[in-house]
DNA sequence: CTCCTTGTATGAATTTACTAGTACAATAAT
DNA sequence: ATTATTGTACTAGTAAATTCATACAAGGAG
């Protein structure tokens, strides 16, 4: 598994390691029993400060996909990540980046609301 | 036209005041031609820094939807129905890309259908 | 028990966004 | 011309987010 940070895309970069082990997981490269590296060595290996790894994986513990134990390392939970619930992370960003614009625009929620029922059904009639 | 903003909401007022005006315009309440406040007045009527009345109006100004002129005020320029028209085109646009690529990543219609659904009883309920 | 490996708490440096206070500049009005 | 009215530049203060350096704590290995 590996990591690649981009340091000048503005994106922080514990936002950025984040997604990618989650994609790992959805992918299927993080195996549930999986040991992540540990917070030091991917530190130096990303060239960050250990305390930005283990913000990642607190919350990523928190999330209920990682389960860590001081002294041993971090481990890769059983998850129930699969492509889809990924995606749909990414497809809600979209969706609320795409409200926020309309919004920009000038539309009301109510009917902003009505486009995505419109489109819901124009969707559905495929 | 009045102006209501939310100092708690945590959206920046200079947000909250340019989101205001554009719904004006879109709405007819602000016409072309119309004098807006003066950047002094509206602050002190909002209890805000003319700065930052400044910043919204020079934006919209930015974005063709307004004309400042010193001495005299700023003022409603002419914004076309073809300008909110293609607004609403490069909403769908988008829209229908969304659609696309979250079928690419294997929705359903049905399941997309769902999610604009869900989007839009989210968006109604601000 | 002692040492090593692991994650974590604490606090600070840095950056960025937002807002405000004050002084200035340009145009209008007289 | 002079003054009033308007927008703007400049600067600073504040707050939040991000990242880091350092020291600490908990568990594992011998």
């Amino acid at each position: 598994m590996k990591f690649d940070l981009n340091f000048q895309s503005g994106i922080p970069i514990y936002i950025q390691l984040k997604e990618q082990i989650k994609y790992g997981m959805a992918r299927g490269h993080l195996k549930p029993g999986t040991q992540l590296p540990t917070v030091r060595k991917l530190a130096i290996d990303l060239r960050i400060n250990a305390n930005t790894v283990s913000r990642v994986y607190s919350e990523l513990e928190h999330e209920g996909l990682l389960a860590t134990r001081k002294g041993k390392g971090t481990f890769v939970l059983d998850h129930n990540i699969s492509h889809q619930r990924h995606d749909i992370e990414v497809l809600k960003t979209e969706m609320e980046n795409l409200v926020n614009k309309a919004r920009e625009l000038g539309f009301t929620p109510d009917e902003i609301s009505s486009l995505f029922s419109e489109w819901a059904k124009r969707v559905s009639d495929r």
